[in-house]
DNA sequence: GAGTGGTCTAGACCACTGT
DNA sequence: CAGTGGTCTAGACCACTCC
C-alpha cells in the first residue's frame, strides 16, 4: 500500500499538502521529523528538508530546530509583488512612454526624512519632481529625494533626459530598502499634474533604500486615479 | 591570496553580491559556471547552487539551463508582504479589536465578480458587510461574497460573532488567489462607515482565493484613512 | 549534440533550543 | 543534554535549451 515513493521534492510537498487538506495534519500539529519522512516516502532527508523549507516559505509550516516542524497555526498569506521601473510597466502595457522632470533643488534634508533615512543633521539632498506618463496622459508623480554623499555621481546627471527611476536603478543597483503603500488624497498641486479632480484618492508607495546604513534615495509615488498594483497569491495547491 | 574558503553559502552569495556591485560583473553579463565557482571558492556545487539559486529568486540574477547564469538587465525589486489576520493585525499593534456585521444577504453574482471569480451564470452567493475596528474607532469595511457551493458549511455560520475574515482562514485555508491593491475616495455609505469625510482617500485591497479552479471568496477591504501597509525590501547587502 | 543548471542521494557534522 | 532542523560534501543523473 505504500506510496509509489515519492521522489522529487515537489511530489512530496503536494503529499505534504494533501495531509493538511486532508485533515491527516491539522493546525498546530506537530508532524514528524525529516528522518521518518524521508523513510516513508523514500527519499532523502535532503528531498523533505526541501519540500518542507519551501511549504515554511510559503508560511504553512513553522518549523524550528529541536521543536520540530507544525503546521502553521494562523497561516500567513504571503503575496510576492514585482516593483518594475516605472517605463518598463508603462511599455509592456504596451502603452507610450513619456518622462518630464518638472523642478530640481538642493534642499536641507526635511525633518520626516531626515529620521526615516536616518540623515546626520544639516544634509542637503537633491530634490526632483518628475512626471512619467502613458500614451500623453500622466500616469505617476515621482517625487524624489537623492543623498549626494551615497551617491556624489548624481550631481553631474541631467534628469530631464533619464528618469531618477531609472538612472538610480541601472548606477546604483541591489541596495534593502523598505516600502509603503497608501491612499492619499489629491491636493491642488498634485492635481494639477495628474491631470485629476483635487480630494480624489490616490494611490500611493513610499520607498527608502540604502546601502549598509546609508541613505541613498527616497521617493515617492502617487499614482493617477484607476491605477490597480496586482500580483498572486501563490500557495502549493 | 585565493580567498580563505567560503564554506557556506551565505558567504558565497556576498561573495557574489560583492563582485556584482564592485563591477567584476556588470548587468548582463555571464558569470561563470556552477562548477568553475565551486572549484574558485573551494566548496561544492551544491552550495554554490544553493546561494545563486537564492539571488535568482531575489531577482539580481537571470539563470538559464545551457544559456548560464547572467546578472539582470533590470534588477526587478520584489517585495513580500503579508497578509496578516485583521484581528491579530489590529492585536499586534495593541488596540482593542472590535468587529461587527453589518448586512448579510444571499445574492445574484453581479457581473463583476461572476467573471474575475470564473462562476457560472445565476450563481448565488452569500453578501456580507462588516467593519472591524480598532480601540472602537473603525479600521477596515470588509465586503465579503462567499461562493457556498465551495464551502457548503458558510450556511450555518454566525457572522455575527466571528468575521470571514477569520472564519474562512480557519476552515479553508491554504488557496491560491489574486490580490490587487488601489486608492478609490470614500462614498457616502463608505464613509458613514469609517466615520471619515465623503471623498477622502481610501487605500482598498481586493482578494480572490480559489481551490483548483473553484472560486472560493472574493473579498474587498477598505481601510480608514491613515492606513499604511509596508514591509522590507530584503536584498542581500 | 553538448553544456548548463536542477535535483537526488547517502552520509556527515553543526547550531540551535526545549526539557 | 539530546533531538531537531540547517547545511555541506562528493558524486551522479536528468532536463532543458542553445548552437
Amino acid at each position: 500500500m505504500t506510496v509509489p515513493a515519492l521522489n522529487n521534492w515537489q511530489s512530496v510537498q503536494d503529499e505534504v499538502v494533501r495531509r493538511i487538506h486532508g485533515g491527516v495534519w491539522n493546525q498546530g500539529d506537530l508532524i514528524p521529523n525529516e528522518a521518518d519522512l524521508a523513510r516513508e516516502f523514500g527519499c532523502a532527508r535532503a528531498t523533505v528538508n526541501r519540500a518542507l523549507q519551501s511549504l515554511a516559505d510559503s508560511g504553512l509550516l513553522d518549523r524550528r530546530r529541536k521543536a520540530g516542524t507544525r503546521v502553521a497555526m494562523l497561516p500567513v498569506r504571503k503575496a510576492t509583488l514585482e516593483i518594475p521601473l516605472i517605463r518598463k510597466e508603462i511599455c509592456d502595457k504596451g502603452h507610450t512612454y513619456g518622462y518630464a522632470q518638472v523642478t530640481r533643488r538642493r534642499v536641507p534634508s526635511p525633518a520626516r526624512l531626515a529620521s526615516k533615512m536616518n540623515l546626520p543633521r544639516g544634509t542637503k539632498l537633491l530634490h526632483l519632481l518628475c512626471v512619467h506618463s502613458a500614451d500623453a496622459k500622466p500616469y505617476v508623480i515621482e517625487e524624489r529625494w537623492i543623498n549626494p554623499d551615497a551617491v556624489p555621481a548624481v550631481e553631474g546627471v541631467d534628469f530631464s533626459q533619464i528618469s531618477p527611476n531609472e538612472w538610480l536603478l541601472k548606477h546604483v543597483p541591489f541596495s534593502a530598502g523598505d516600502i509603503a503603500f497608501f491612499a492619499m488624497s489629491a491636493d491642488q498641486p498634485v492635481a494639477d499634474l495628474l491631470e485629476c479632480e483635487v480630494g480624489e484618492g490616490l494611490f500611493v508607495i513610499d520607498r527608502s533604500t540604502r546601502r549598509d546604513t546609508q541613505a541613498i534615495t527616497s521617493v515617492r509615488l502617487i499614482f493617477a486615479p484607476g491605477y490597480r498594483m496586482h500580483t498572486v497569491l501563490s500557495l502549493p495547491t
